[in-house]
DNA sequence: ATATATTTGGACAATATTTGTCAAAATCAT
DNA sequence: ATGATTTTGACAAATATTGTCCAAATATAT
């Protein structure tokens, strides 16, 4: 269990790739991949998408890994927090459940 | 199990007061709280805050739903929104463990 | 040790999203 | 039909996110 920044960190020094590099594939400031593997920012779905082909990693993983961390961002400094995601949890299964005849949320 | 629009609507009705009125103390336009109410905008901690005031309710309940929603918002269309839930409270709980001690997400 | 490459920090800019206003239309109750 | 309430949608303001740029710090190699 890590923050999606230290995966991506772990993968690229795995291969051996400087910032520069990985950052220029993104299209993006080297500085900002510095930061996104530091968790001083966040990256956006499309980038971890794109990380998950370059280093030929489960992209399924890397996303769970990158909502999960963003999920607990929004809830950090909220004690309710373990609550909030089992009411998510049950919500999200009856909406799945009840597919989209329930036009809510 | 309801989202926080409908909650909050139960209780404006209950009390028997128009949106004009609940809009006034919360200092927005009675639109935006229509809007609340049916889900087709989210509301601010500060105002979910406000509104438990406002019809003595039960603040944190009111919370949770409202948390609750907004985490299923983000993940709504995500196929892989349950396991992020799994994944997100594994974390949490792992955090609230080392309290503090541990900096980074 | 010094040159070179890499990483980090921080001010600022561009863009996107959120939150709100306003006014008119639709709905509801008498 | 009148008056109150609610809804709709175009638009504006405020805020948050995502990015650039470049210099400073750090690490690496010769």
């Amino acid at each position: 269990m890590q923050t999606i920044g230290k995966q991506i960190r772990k993968l690229r020094e795995d291969s051996g790739l400087p910032l520069r590099k990985i950052a220029a594939i993104l299209d993006i400031d080297q500085s900002i991949l510095s930061k996104i593997e530091r968790g001083e920012r966040k990256a956006t779905k499309k980038q971890i998408i794109q990380i998950a082909k370059i280093f030929n990693a489960d992209k399924k993983e890397l996303l769970i890994n990158y909502f999960s961390d963003k999920v607990i961002y929004e809830l950090i400094n909220e004690d309710i927090a373990v609550d909030v995601l089992k009411v998510a949890e049950k919500k999200i299964k009856y909406l799945n459940q009840n597919q989209n005849q329930n036009q809510n949320v």
